[in-house]
DNA sequence: ATAGGGTTAG
């Protein structure tokens, strides 16, 4: 093993080594004699051995691969590699196909364009071509010149450009190949990728470790993860060196199917086999953690790279990430810790820490802190850029300011940063949220109109928005549209469209999409469990609702405290007070907490079933238990206490509500007047309240 | 020329 280094840049495979190995396999050669030509390709055969296990969970051709790579080392004759080979090929040609098909339909609907740009891209890779042929020098030296902007090169200029290299004779060098690839995974179009690979593929174009290691990027993004891990056998074939790049992206892989522990296997066994993390490892790993919501051992882990050797100490992009997580999760204050950790360190902010600081402080309401950081950044020359910029929309949109946002929108314009997809799907979800519905469509036209690409999120905002006006209609007609236009919808569009039909009472069609989603094999999570059952709940569904809340306790998913507050809420619709109080009081022994959500609903239950003392207590619980009372608590409680003859009480709660700077909501106002007009209620609320 | 960081929906 120590005769190998996994950072060595791999040869170019010799076209005799891959004869090599095909009639090698074909006439089933013994793997001792396969394994020496791999050495003398430099390739390090145990590097497929050590992956071996990271395969061995995975069907048919994998369980394959699995055995070759055993007898690889025990120099043994394997059942049939070229079988294996011949599987592996299969699959990557069936997914490639399924994938090609899809894109078409995506070209169907125009756009595209840019022949000019095209035309100056091609000059460019032609001149690559050159260089690489060793040509001319002088070609070569007028692109430094002129260097082209691959970065405005779209799909579909790339899909076309690639095409017409496959025609070429004799055929481009794989660089070029690459770079078209890796510009097309840039703007994430895996799919399409895949299907350029296979085209390549087959014409025997050879790929190199980098057209490999993107491919295997590619496969992970989109969730598929055996595809990934078979992509190690075209190293195999091609004798081709996986490296660290490979490694780093698998590991990336497993922590995206949320496989935790597969990932740090596949870390400890490179560490172990003496191949050196880089910061990029380090960085995926935190960047895992994070995303599995677990920060502390993304913490752990930065302290770590402090003592490792000095290649690869803790970043900006490292601090970032963290400082991102814990925002997310509205730690803001040890995102702030980190913050001057990383300044007093020597390691400058740039303009994403800023951004995700900003983000943090928005989300708690902190618009001041805002303003400051905002000034801040702009005094040490980081200027706010188009997420910085949409994040504020975003966030003004959430707090209902729609006409502010407008405003931000055009000071970005002025600015001359073009707001993009999310910074329009954003403001349209502003007006779904106050329900104007008519404003919200004039912005995704105007997306359609503007060339901005609507994708799955704009239509699932809009879809989301019908729905809630309960125009239930305009939403089916929506998601037509999007399948037809080659979008597709994922979990959370069919949620919005099964809470759609909950809502006007259609709660065969929401349990058909239901049925429907469980059959494509989606990932089904807590988010749509809790969406039906409380559709049954509210549908008077009471039995068909408890046995899909048996169905997800008997599943491995791990029930958060907004299905238990649903099952509550539920539970008291049916008038089981009893139950509800139950399952409110062993939430503990569930290791949940209740939020401020679940407390409302309870003491809405309980004055329901007339027991207000007790409201009253779970009101002051929350207080010992710092679960801050919001309005919603507060008139859900005055409310009880009005409709229980308790209007004493009721008087102090409106000057407890109204003290913490909480106003009536209009139920509660209703209550009062119609009180006041039967002389019940003291006239003195009705000028407290209308302050 | 390839891999890691910040923005939108249930």
């Amino acid at each position: 093993m120590q005769n190998y280094h996994f950072g060595t840049p791999s040869l170019k495979p010799d076209p005799t080594f891959i004869h090599a190995v095909n009639n090698g396999v074909k006439s089933q050669a013994t793997w001792q004699t396969l394994r020496g030509i791999l050495v003398t390709q430099c390739v390090n055969p145990d590097f497929f051995l050590f992956l071996s296990p990271f395969c061995s969970s995975l069907p048919l051709p994998y369980v394959l691969l699995y055995s070759l790579l055993h007898s690889l080392s025990l120099s043994l004759s394997p059942p049939s590699p070229l079988f294996f080979f011949s599987q592996a090929l299969e699959m990557m040609r069936r997914a490639a196909a399924a994938a090609s098909s899809s894109y078409c339909n995506n070209r169907g609907r125009g756009g595209g364009g840019g022949m000019p740009r095209l035309h100056s891209i091609l000059v460019f890779f032609n001149n690559i071509f050159v260089y690489s042929f060793h040509y001319s020098q002088a070609s070569v030296a007028s692109t430094i010149r002129n260097p082209p902007k691959l970065t405005n090169l779209g799909v579909g200029d790339g899909v076309s450009l690639f095409n017409e290299m496959l025609q070429m004779r004799p055929l481009p060098c794989v660089v070029g190949f690459n770079q078209i690839m890796g510009h097309i995974a840039k703007l994430k179009h895996y799919q399409a990728v895949i299907s350029l690979y296979t085209q390549m593929d087959r014409l025997r174009v050879v790929p190199d470790a980098y057209t490999l290691n993107i491919i295997i990027n590619c496969f992970c993004h989109l969730n598929q993860m055996g595809f990934s891990l078979s992509v190690l056998g075209k190293f195999f074939k091609f004798g081709i060196q996986p490296n660290i790049t490979t490694l780093n992206t698998l590991i990336k892989g497993f922590f995206i199917e949320g496989k935790v522990s597969q990932a740090a296997l596949l870390f400890s066994a490179m560490v172990e086999r003496g191949c050196k993390p880089n910061d990029v490892t380090f960085g995926t790993l935190i960047k895992g953690y994070c995303m599995m919501g677990n920060n502390t051992a993304a913490i752990q882990l930065l302290r770590k790279m402090e003592q490792q050797s000095r290649d690869c100490k803790p970043n900006v992009v490292v601090y970032n990430i963290i400082i991102d997580s814990l925002c997310k999760d509205t730690l803001v204050p040890d995102a702030f810790k980190l913050f001057s950790e990383m300044i007093s360190r020597g390691i400058a902010p740039d303009v994403i820490t800023y951004t995700s600081l900003i983000h943090g402080v928005c989300k708690l309401g902190q618009w001041k802190e805002a303003t400051r950081l905002l000034n801040e950044m702009v005094s040490k020359d980081i200027f706010p850029n188009l997420v910085t910029f949409s994040i504020l929309v975003d966030t003004l949109c959430k707090e209902g300011m729609v006409v502010e946002a407008q405003s931000v929108l055009e000071l970005m314009i002025q600015r001359g940063i073009k707001p993009d997809t999310v910074t329009y799907s954003s403001l349209m979800d502003g007006y779904c949220l106050r329900g104007e519905m008519e404003k919200a469509k004039e912005v995704f036209d105007m997306m359609n109109s503007k060339g901005s690409v609507v994708n799955a999120y704009s239509y699932t905002i809009l879809i989301n928005g019908y729905c809630r006006c309960k125009r239930i209609n305009e939403a089916i007609r929506l998601f037509h549209e999007m399948s037809d236009r080659g979008l597709v919808p994922n979990t959370v569009t069919y949620t919005a469209l099964m809470d759609g039909f909950c809502k006007v009472g259609r709660i065969l069609d929401a349990q058909r999409l239901f049925s429907k989603l469980q059959a494509c094999g989606q990932v089904l999570d807590v988010q749509t469990y809790a969406v039906l059952l409380d559709g049954l709940f509210k549908n008077q569904q009471l039995a068909m609702a408890m046995e899909l809340f048996g169905e997800l306790e008997c599943m491995k998913l791990d029930l958060n405290i907004v299905i238990y507050s649903t099952l509550i809420e539920g539970l008291c619709i049916a008038g089981k007070f009893e139950s509800a109080k139950d399952h409110f009081y062993c939430l503990s022994s569930k290791g949940l907490e209740p939020d401020a959500r679940t407390y409302t609903i309870m003491i809405k239950g309980l004055c329901e079933g007339g027991l207000i003392s007790e409201a009253e207590k779970l009101l002051r619980e929350m207080e010992q238990k710092s679960v801050a009372p919001d309005d919603c608590t507060y008139n859900t409680i005055i409310r009880g206490f009005l409709n229980n003859d308790e209007t004493v009480k009721a008087v102090g709660l409106v000057h407890e509500m109204m003290d913490r700077g909480f106003s009536a909501d209009a139920w509660t106002m209703e209550l009062i007047i119609g009180l006041l007009s039967k002389d019940k209620v003291d006239p003195a609320l009705l000028s407290l309240i209308e302050k």
